[in-house]
DNA sequence: GTGTTCGGACCCTCAACATC
DNA sequence: ATGTTGAGGGTCCGAACACA
């Protein structure tokens, strides 16, 4: 509607793949916030909003048929995660979308209330230009949600804005932000940094990737707030890198595992890092049955 | 406990419409 | 020309169900 996303089609930078195993041919697997319906967001609790409001999800532009017929969540890659997942790699196709129907005839619009739409303007709370609010979050809410607000961020973080067309490169805009979860075992990721082509969507260990979306209370005891620079010193653009953000990695049993329930679920108890509902792995298991036809 | 199905909420796209 | 509106049509969440 008149909404738009602040995360884009974000194709974050990214670990290194493991190319023999799962991923053919590697396209990028927009596993970050681009999968990550934004209700998910990690917020450390306390900071938490109290009515946290719910926030929009996100959705790929062209689902594959497999996943369409699923009704499950798919992306931009070709295989997806999913197909990869359940060995249908090659079946992943983009699913014919119907031609949009025009001459459709249209009353007269009712005007806004107040008029003005005018809503986001590049001020940030110091007053200060600079500070870029989506249109949609600024558009949806009279005071812009947290990561959009606070002069100094609890954490850094990067926000991936959906300012940009196809064919573009993605925007940065340093955002405030919770800054994401660690991998739960660090390893150099060879030549990291985040690299074009890759797939950060299924990273057999030791490559995890940067971005671990998580619900918030799974995603808290290692955040901490980033220093805020000296006064005069710019605020930090924020890599994705957990160093910048995080404290030592905790030992493994203080991961709280996600709430089992169905397949994807199953997925996290073996990568632990792993929203499965957002972001499947590969486990070599075997295709569910696709059901057919959804009749809607 | 794990895997599948699918109703429906949610989201995106873009043509019609409105305004400058 | 540019901005806004809002409906069409697609995505996928999440509850319910089935199965091992």
């Amino acid at each position: 509607m008149t909404d738009h996303n602040p995360d884009g089609d974000d194709h974050q930078g990214s670990p290194p793949q493991s190319a023999d195993v799962v991923q053919p041919q590697m396209t990028m697997h927009p596993i970050t916030y681009s999968s990550m319906p934004m209700h998910m967001y990690p917020f450390p609790p306390g900071v938490l909003p109290a009515a946290a409001p719910r926030t929009k999800r996100r959705q790929v532009k062209n689902a594959c048929t497999n996943c369409q017929k699923a009704c499950k969540k798919c992306d931009d890659a070709r295989p997806c995660l999913r197909c990869v997942k359940y060995g249908i790699a090659e079946e992943c196709i983009d699913s014919q979308r119907k031609e949009r129907q025009k001459g459709v005839k249209r009353g007269p619009y009712k005007k806004r209330d107040g008029k003005s739409n005018s809503v986001d303007e590049t001020i940030d709370a110091n007053g200060q230009p600079g500070m870029v609010i989506p249109p949609a979050v600024a558009a949806t809410s009279a005071t812009p949600p947290i990561p959009y607000v606070a002069p100094y961020a609890p954490f850094y973080g990067q926000y991936p804005t959906h300012l940009h067309k196809p064919g573009e490169g993605p925007v940065y805009v340093p955002q405030l932000v919770y800054a994401p979860l660690p991998p739960p075992h660090p390893q150099p990721m060879p030549g990291h940094g985040g690299q074009e082509g890759e797939a950060p969507g299924y990273p057999p260990p030791p490559y995890y990737p940067i971005f671990t979306p998580y619900p918030p209370q799974y995603a808290t005891p290692y955040m901490v707030p980033a220093p805020r620079p000296p006064e005069g010193q710019p605020i930090p653009v924020p890599g994705m890198h957990p160093g910048h953000h995080y404290q030592p990695y905790p030992p493994p049993h203080m991961y709280q595992k996600p709430p089992s329930r169905g397949p994807d679920m199953h997925v996290a108890a073996q990568h632990p890092m792993v929203d499965p509902r957002r972001d499947m792995r590969y486990d070599g298991r075997m295709p569910e049955a696709l059901h057919h036809g959804h009749g809607k």
